[in-house]
DNA sequence: CTGTTAGCGCCTTCAT
DNA sequence: ATGAAGGCGCTAACAG
């Protein structure tokens, strides 16, 4: 209303009016800058793209005084729209929950910082109908690549991604039919180097606990491994038991079962976690029996936690260079992004063993004890 | 090459040759579904727009299989550079490995998802020019609004916010002079419980163990209910221990300070870890002391984490609920977004008290006994 | 070196 | 009920 009083200065009533609307800060526009300056938006384009071998030195010093005194900052939406280039990428998390995938977050928004790439995420929880809409979503933003870590079942949207040579790298597991780079833990050599050293301290049945193992490669891969360590040793014996984390008790029932199979066998008995989520229902569960480590079972974990030390005498594990996995990533998209067109590449890189108390070794005689003296708790608690 | 023998179908043939050139997805327009569907572009947008209404039945309809044959998905960029609904939130992490962060990111990130909006997540790992740099980024996208737990300090960019009256939601901590909405614990309260718990249970020398107070109000909220509730009892003593969590060695320091000033008065020594990094690094002092809890000194944690339970014979918490504090913040924001213009106001949601192992009982017997035992093994191993 | 012109994909008056 | 035209802020030919 006092804008129709006063119509002197058209720029200013449209700022009040927009204020009064859309309550936003009034973005300064290239186009401002450039009339402030008194040169061509183009000019000032130039300016924003770092092309100043063709800017004046005259020009350049003008722009980027009038840049600094409007505070202006180049709208990304924008440039995105023109370009192509938006400077966005997106980051398909399959749980947010999960240590590892917060760990391998802070690496690849580190390096999305560090080369002015802004981090999309999204948590799809393991659900491929959330995945295929995250996909989506992602899409719509033109993000310029994709950090994937997929919850293995039913990709066809990955699939697509494919054909259409959309980059992007996926992270710790990778997909049948999909020819995307990846980044992840070497899990075939990691799960050797954990299981030889179970056995070196002279656990001889190890099971090795998992998620579900359909669709997930590195799962797969860590079984490999596993299985392959213990075959060069036939007077031990090992086992893959599959769990359901979300459902209440099931670990614990898992193990239960596996105990009393083998703690009358007189070996020594290990586990083998699979991975965080799994580590901790196993420390639970063992708990909620009554069992602890190194005493009654060996216990050896897949990923390092902030409590890995902590609990008992502490828990051995298997580090993964979580950091350097999303960091890693993010680079390597990136020099796709940048048109890269070799072939697929797998960047695995390798876990590190931190033994601690959980690992302790035995001798075969203590070994004869520790299973008798399962077999004793199992069935007194059982 | 295949495609220039069969030419039938050009859009086949476009895609393939676009493929070649840009890599790219092919991007469906607005304009392509319009020709296809024998259409204007307006009556495309108006069905994107929901303003059916408007449109017969029969463009309706023609419209919508076109969408969905040609897979089409409007370009949020584009929708942003006119309107301004990006549907975008931005949020900045004081912290991102701090599992409080994190917990409350997955909260915000479904409801997000619930309400069609995407998440742009910035790390400023508690330093002020990466949370400068990181609004600065955020902006540029155009994001309707953001969710900001700040690192506390140089908070000039927040005060300019305020200003543009951009919506704004703090989490956790509010600032000065800023009139933003709030969502966070009710420290003070939350506090309060946790120390009446411990002087109830018997505990009569108290330490409050926070990272820096300086511009983190939740922490001096903490401060505040905690020392309310020890004045209520003149025969105890309680008192607030500053660390530094980064320093190595720095909170087993200022434990084994706290501990010979107090263990000597016979009273019985608790410790109460102002949020999850400190307990971390208080579960881990301890241990380098080889002191343990609840026989040596009572623990209570603020933050409830995975490895809670299991830690020594448990480790008491004040849980937030930290997934609601995210979605709601979120669900606030949106409404702040949609133009609610109301005064300021904090959502304080309640904490929760765990009682586990590291705060048991203990009489005045056995209190004076704990005291001199922990004399002893501090005068030992110090 | 510099500016003019023409869109990017979408939404929004304004006609019809 | 439908469409044509213009513009959001920016970049990218194409002239000078």
């Amino acid at each position: 209303m006092a804008a129709q009083i006063n119509r002197r200065s058209s720029t200013i009533w449209r700022a009040r009016v927009r204020q009064s609307i859309k309550t936003g800060t009034d973005r300064v526009t290239i186009a401002q800058v450039a009339r402030e300056a008194g040169v061509s938006k183009t000019s000032v384009s130039r300016y924003l793209g770092g092309e100043f071998d063709a800017l004046s030195v005259r020009l350049r010093e003008q722009i980027g005084k009038t840049i600094a005194r409007l505070g202006y900052q180049p709208s990304q939406m924008a440039r995105g729209l023109k370009g192509g280039r938006t400077r966005l990428i997106g980051m398909l998390v399959a749980d947010i929950l999960n240590p590892y995938s917060v760990a391998v977050l802070h690496g690849a928004e580190a390096a999305c910082q560090k080369h002015g790439y802004t981090l999309m995420l999204c948590n799809t929880g393991n659900d491929e109908a959330r995945e295929k809409q995250s996909l989506a979503a992602l899409h719509s933003y033109s993000v310029e690549g994709l950090l994937f870590n997929t919850q293995g079942r039913n990709v066809t949207p990955l699939h697509e991604l494919g054909q259409a040579a959309f980059p992007v790298v996926l992270l710790d597991r990778h997909v049948e039919g999909c020819d995307f780079d990846l980044v992840g833990l070497d899990n075939v050599k990691a799960a050797q180097l954990a299981t030889r050293h179970l056995l070196a301290q002279g656990y001889t049945d190890i099971a090795l606990v998992v998620q579900s193992l359909y669709g997930v490669s590195s799962r797969q891969g860590r079984q490999a491994g596993f299985l392959q360590a213990m075959s060069e040793r036939r007077d031990c014996h090992g086992q893959t038991l599959e769990v359901d984390v979300e459902q209440p008790g099931h670990v614990a029932t898992v193990l239960r079962e596996f105990f009393l199979r083998r703690a009358r066998s007189g070996g020594r008995v290990a586990l083998l976690a699979g991975n965080g989520m799994v580590s901790l229902q196993i420390a639970l569960a063992l708990q909620s029996m009554k069992l602890s480590f190194p005493d009654d079972v060996g216990l050896l974990c897949f990923d390092e936690l902030a409590w890995s030390p902590l609990v008992g005498s502490g828990i051995s594990t298997i580090e993964q260079p979580t950091y350097e996995i999303g960091f890693t990533a993010i680079e390597r998209l990136l020099v796709r992004i940048q048109g890269e067109r070799s072939v697929r590449m797998e960047m695995l890189l390798d876990g590190r063993l931190i033994s601690r108390g959980s690992t302790a070794a035995v001798t075969a005689q203590e070994g004869r004890a520790c299973s008798a003296r399962l077999a004793a708790k199992l069935g007194v608690t059982g």
